[in-house]
DNA sequence: TTCATTAGTTGCACTATTACAACGGTACGC
DNA sequence: GCGTACCGTTGTAATAGTGCAACTAATGAA
């Protein structure tokens, strides 16, 4: 309930990063136009390409229920995107998996939301190492 | 054209923070089930609560058409939260602004939202005062 | 005044999202 | 083998989001 100094502090980052990510450079309209499908779709072809995975653990990722999960995959499935194939050890489950075209679709929206701002690359080289060290630490939890 | 070591590295740290923010700790869900409802309604609540506005520059900042800025703000006035008086210096524009409960509201969906995470509360003094340093001259540009 | 422009609104159509029920096929402990 | 639990699928339905056309009212320039 107290509020440290510390948390304060967190806080004020915490907001700071989601207003620069989200509220600034918010890139979801432009990597769904580039890529013509929803956003759903697109953090699914992402996820594909990070490895392939069953369904069901596709859903959790996506925080969907499993039946609009299986629309998705299938509609990324007619456009060639990614491919189920029956799981070798477990014959009821099914694995994603990406396809060459789907490699490339998700580099392209990788590349798009990948992208730093301008006043990112602006930054004092310093400045950007120190970020580097601690972004790199955070993720590493 | 050439990836100069810095755009490299700003790269990186780009993904990271969008890692954090966007990949690991997305509160959207969260939010919306905390107030009842969807996002975009959150996001016009919260841009109003910044500061009256007409409704073209809400539409303008929600990136959606006048239409549906319209529908939206019709359910916020609905629900008590915002309110909409005519423009003194032009009678065709509203401004829309947000309501004591409204107030209350878009303070709750800050909470949320604005919580941080649990690494991020971990960090180490230092590396917070970096992070807020840095942060803090990003979101000056 | 006249006319093009702008702000907001209404209505319509279409797609996307989300949840829920139910089903067939499979796995696994008993 | 049996029953239970699980995986993916189909179907249904309700809500949300998006774009477009058309309309009213008001502005402002020629």
């Amino acid at each position: 309930m107290n509020a440290l100094p510390d948390e304060e502090l967190a806080t004020r980052v915490w907001r700071g990063m989601r207003g620069l990510v989200v509220d600034r450079h918010e890139r979801r309209k432009e990597v769904c136009e580039a890529l013509g499908m929803s956003f759903v779709r697109v953090k699914a072809l992402r996820l594909v390409a990070a490895g392939p995975l069953t369904l069901r653990r596709l859903a959790e990722q996506l925080t969907t229920d499993p039946p609009y999960t299986t629309v998705v995959v299938a509609d990324l499935e007619r456009r060639g995107l990614v491919e189920r194939a029956p799981h070798p050890g477990d014959r009821r489950a099914k694995i994603v998996s990406i396809t060459p075209e789907g490699v490339r679709a998700a580099e392209l929206a990788e590349r798009i939301l990948g992208t730093p701002p301008a006043a990112l690359l602006a930054l004092d080289p310093a400045d950007l190492d120190a970020l580097d060290r601690v972004i790199t630490r955070l993720l590493a939890t």
